[in-house]
DNA sequence: ATAAAACCTGACTAATCGGTCAACTTATTT
DNA sequence: AAATAAGTTGACCGATTAGTCAGGTTTTAT
């Protein structure tokens, strides 16, 4: 017999739970946890509303799901990175995997960004422990980098931040940048922003860009 | 006698329009405009939910309002530079701004983020237009820095999304980087930022910071 | 002074929406 | 095959909340 987290179980229906959260995916990006209604998720999963209330109980349920489901993406190639690697190779796909995010998963992103924006009231401290942990750990891989003259920078932290904003900013604001160019960002004018930043970031920081990523 | 907008006019109670609108403004960034209960701004503001409604009729117009105020704050120094001026100036001058834009009205941007995120639904087209115009202007005057050799850049417009993402990032991702720095990020923190800011966007176009933005 | 306009607000309403419930069908176990 | 659990759904309910209204007070114009 299997387990369940709570009460029930899941067997058949885990499908219809995949569907559920994908839909609920849309609709928060889209118009946020208030903002959403269980019948607009319904309607896009087409089901009824019953049907996605039996699997999540509450509306806050669902959000988490869908939260959870998101922060579990979080991994990168920065993840193993050590002071021995070459800064250039490992930001340039550091920057490279962030923009490949914003490109294919652009509502993960703008829910995490409506999140934070809120004040982040529903990001568990679990998550925020690892985040502070990952985070000076990166920082301090970048001090040695700094130490060793590989490169230059004001500071590791803010460093972070920028690659952050610029790379999020594909997916969040993906509808200012369509207006000003006319049409949507698609895979080929993604590469040339993904040049275009790695070569900002690299060279702001005294590095060379592989040719790789040029 | 005043002319006025649609049916009525605003004498003494003027200020009280104002009150409601800085009011509004935090709970907007908070919440959202789905997100934002009339009476909440009416609490905030210190008056009756009724009065509130009396002023701005519809939480959409008091919204609109809101945004309007927002958007008449878009200036900056980059409006009026031309190719014969000094990119490495121009730009260090108009991340500064940003910056302290996002340091001291931290909810406009906000807002403003929350509505693009959300799609720009409630951004007339006269806006849009503007932004356009001067977005293609900029980019005009960059590309001749660019013909003239004195900044590097694989493309104008991508430069401007990243100015303009990380700087804004200070302001909507706030929560965030209050909890990894712990501590808000005062006057001092933001003029670290924004010197590295400065840093890496100018030496990544192969600019040399002024010595005034060291 | 007085008329008119602007301003104020408690009481109320209509509509929306999250969530419950009970009856039902389908799947699984033994 | 029969018992039990999982899944499905229409009908319904209570709470919330945007917005109305009517009757008042204050301010302004003349």
């Amino acid at each position: 017999m299997t387990q369940n987290k709570t009460i029930k179980e899941g067997r058949v229906g885990a499908a219809n739970k995949q569907l559920i959260l994908s839909a609920a995916e849309k609709e928060f990006a889209k118009n946020g946890l208030k903002g959403t209604r269980i019948q607009q998720v319904a309607d896009r999963a087409g089901l009824p509303k019953t049907n996605v209330l039996y699997y999540f109980k509450t509306k806050e349920n669902l959000y988490l799901a869908v939260l959870e489901q998101i922060l579990d993406l979080w991994n990168s190639v920065f993840d193993q990175a050590t002071s021995t690697d070459d800064p250039a190779e490992v930001l340039a796909r550091y920057i490279s995997e962030k923009m490949e995010f914003s490109l294919t998963r652009p509502e993960s992103s703008k829910i995490f960004a409506l999140e934070i924006i809120n004040g982040a009231p529903n990001l568990g401290g679990f998550f925020k422990e690892r985040h502070v942990t990952w985070t000076e750990g990166r920082v301090a891989v970048v001090n040695e980098w700094i130490a060793q003259g590989k490169l230059k920078t004001d500071d590791a932290e803010f460093l972070l931040f920028h690659i952050w904003a610029c790379c999020q900013h594909y997916a969040d604001f993906a509808a200012q940048i369509t207006h000003l160019q006319g049409k949507e960002m698609g895979r080929v004018e993604y590469d040339r922003a993904t040049k275009a930043l790695i070569g900002l970031i690299l060279t702001g920081c005294g590095l060379v860009v592989p040719d790789s990523y040029k």
